[in-house]
DNA sequence: TCACTATAGTGAACACTGTTCATGTGAACG
DNA sequence: CGTTCACATGAACAGTGTTCACTATAGTGA
């Protein structure tokens, strides 16, 4: 659409802004946020780290444009699935949007490292929107609802990935917790946290959407669809 | 209460982790997250960077502490002013938490890049949860509740202070974002957006904060007191 | 008084990081 | 064929967290 293919004058590039994005999710995948530098994806690229500053003003920029891509086609996946009232719709978006950024490795913190403002996002968000608005929330409500869930989704996905893959720090975590614990110095807490020890980050999100939308079904006015 | 001075051999400190995390709370305070370096901490404390070594294994080590200082007396700042039912106590104490993390530049940065399991975090999740417990909530319904207020809580005071010191990034971005919400690409967030670029973030939290509570209540069991 | 010992801090290095920019490379145009 | 132009290189810069042999400074026992 935007992109033409001109006379093409100059050296013929080895690279592009597509090629090098690609790339850098791979990457991603495979070795995480922390080892994703300029120089390690140059060298995945063939090319010097150098060279990727034509493409992307920044590291920053490189991160923003890669969960600007993340988000692709979360909208339409979320449009599948959604048949029921405003709030299983809604449901709908914030689980196609936790699948998308489970769907790359550390996506949400690269996805919380940024403040996108790409096409998909600008259009998740106005969905979003839209819908609440149609299911009768005035506009200041309808918007603080998409941070809050939008926010909500993020903050989670960020713990369950954290959980996901242990990186390097805690390490006497297990340990000393547990001693401190078990101690009777937090008894709610040692009857509780076997619960979210478990690990079952579906019903963990399932439990705090379900919140945030019963919360919202609380405060609609009626008079929508 | 647990330090003590014991006879005193060797070298006088010049240092300690007491000082070391008050210092490197204040050159927070004065110059962010991202100008808090070993070195410059070292430098306020008229010290050589691997001086800190000897009381912090790590960086990591010490932004935990730090995050642990912060959530001093959170607990029971919110208990002098909750005096309502559990919804308003547990209420009370996500505005306290939000009310210390305000309480340091880049604070929920902070805290958000650790997994502390100190004394102030510890005790006050075993408030919150027990809280919920005595509300006559199910241990796992307590835990789940616990966790997602606070990652609301964290969620939405990182961007509230990411909102507040606009940092370096984000140069195009009113710009662009005006100019494809007003071009009419995105009606529904052209005509809600200016409810969020408001600013009030106050209003925000206690948006979220009242979903996340009603929602609650419609999820707990009678019999609790 | 004087070694001895234990702790605290130094200084220099290591292996990186993101970023810049003069220079070289390779293709199409006139 | 030489000019032009976009692209990529290579080397450097200023900075990062972290380590470690070494030195500085104190109290202790002989």
């Amino acid at each position: 659409m935007t992109s033409t293919s001109i006379p093409a004058r100059g050296r013929p590039p080895r690279l592009s802004r597509d090629r090098a994005l690609h790339t850098a999710l791979d990457l991603l995948d495979r070795s995480g946020l922390d080892a994703l530098t300029m120089r390690r994806l140059a060298d995945a690229l063939e090319v010097r780290a150098g060279a990727l500053y034509r493409y992307f003003a920044t590291k920053q920029d490189l991160l923003t444009a890669m969960a600007e891509r993340m988000m692709e086609g979360v909208t339409e996946a979320a449009a599948e699935g959604g048949e029921g009232d405003w709030g299983e719709r809604l449901a709908a978006l914030a689980r196609a949007m936790r699948t998308a950024l489970l769907g790359h490795r550390d996506g949400a913190r690269v996805f919380a490292g940024t403040h996108a403002t790409g096409a998909n996002i600008l259009g998740y968000a106005d969905t979003v929107v839209g819908l609440l608005r149609e299911a009768g929330f005035a506009d200041d409500d309808a918007a603080r609802a998409l941070y809050t869930v939008a926010n909500f989704t993020v903050g989670h996905t960020l713990e369950e990935q954290a959980a996901l893959h242990p990186g390097e720090e805690r390490p006497a975590d297990p340990g000393l917790l547990r001693d401190a614990v078990e101690a009777g110095a937090y008894p709610h807490l040692g009857a509780t946290l076997p619960a979210l020890a478990s690990g079952d980050f579906d019903r963990l999100f399932e439990f705090g959407l379900g919140l945030l939308v019963d919360g919202l079904r609380a405060r609609r006015r009626p008079g929508g669809e």
